[in-house]
DNA sequence: ATGTTTATTCGAAAATAATCGAACTGCCTT
DNA sequence: AAGGCAGTTCGATTATTTTCGAATAAACAT
């Protein structure tokens, strides 16, 4: 029986449009987002990105405080998924316009 | 009969993604793009955000070379409108989503 | 208990971006 | 040609971001 921590992230209203559109502003996050919305669940270390672990936590983090993406402990890594509908409900149509755009 | 100078900007083909977010990610940006969006055409001087002229020049350039607007020299003054239907082209649906977002 | 894996945090260095005043250019008016 | 107006460009400063190695934490396995 796994344990979930929580891991803090921005509740839904306070979301705000241009952190949102800096975090996908980068490169090496937008290619992030990309594959995690190809999959769904993704852990940190699928990606094989080649960068430090530190940068790469770095990019997590962005892209956790900015709200769009949300992360639980599973065992002892984290998994990643898109935070889709509190960005629909708060940008509707923001997100996947993007995420087609970059595919 | 007005000159019409044109001003540097990326071809169609030649805009990215990141780096119109970039652009759309600052606040004052944003702002400027929103106004462009509700009136179709502004002058540089019809802002009045409180700022000096060269620091909202620098905001113009960006947004200019990010390829989200266009600017034609009319008299003495710069007209701005947005690319529309490059953008639309080339992102559907991203940038209308953003400004219904950002309005 | 010790070690291993997964990922974060710390602190400092390097790279980017934002800000502003001063000087400049283009165009119009007189 | 001289002056005014709209914006840009230059150069310097400051602020923010990115990057990375080293140290740390949390969970699991032995």
């Amino acid at each position: 029986m796994p344990k979930h921590t929580e891991i803090q992230q921005p509740l839904r209203g306070d979301i705000s449009l241009h952190k949102v559109l800096h975090a996908l502003s980068d490169p090496v996050r937008m290619e992030i987002v990309l594959k995690i919305a190809r999959a769904g669940q993704v852990a940190c270390g699928a990606f094989d990105i080649p960068m430090p672990k530190s940068t790469l936590s770095h990019h997590f983090k962005v892209l956790r405080e900015s709200g769009v993406v949300a992360s639980r402990r599973e065992g002892n890594e984290l998994i990643n998924s898109l935070r889709f509908e509190d960005l629909q409900a708060r940008f509707p149509g923001v997100l996947d316009a993007i995420i087609a755009a970059g595919s």
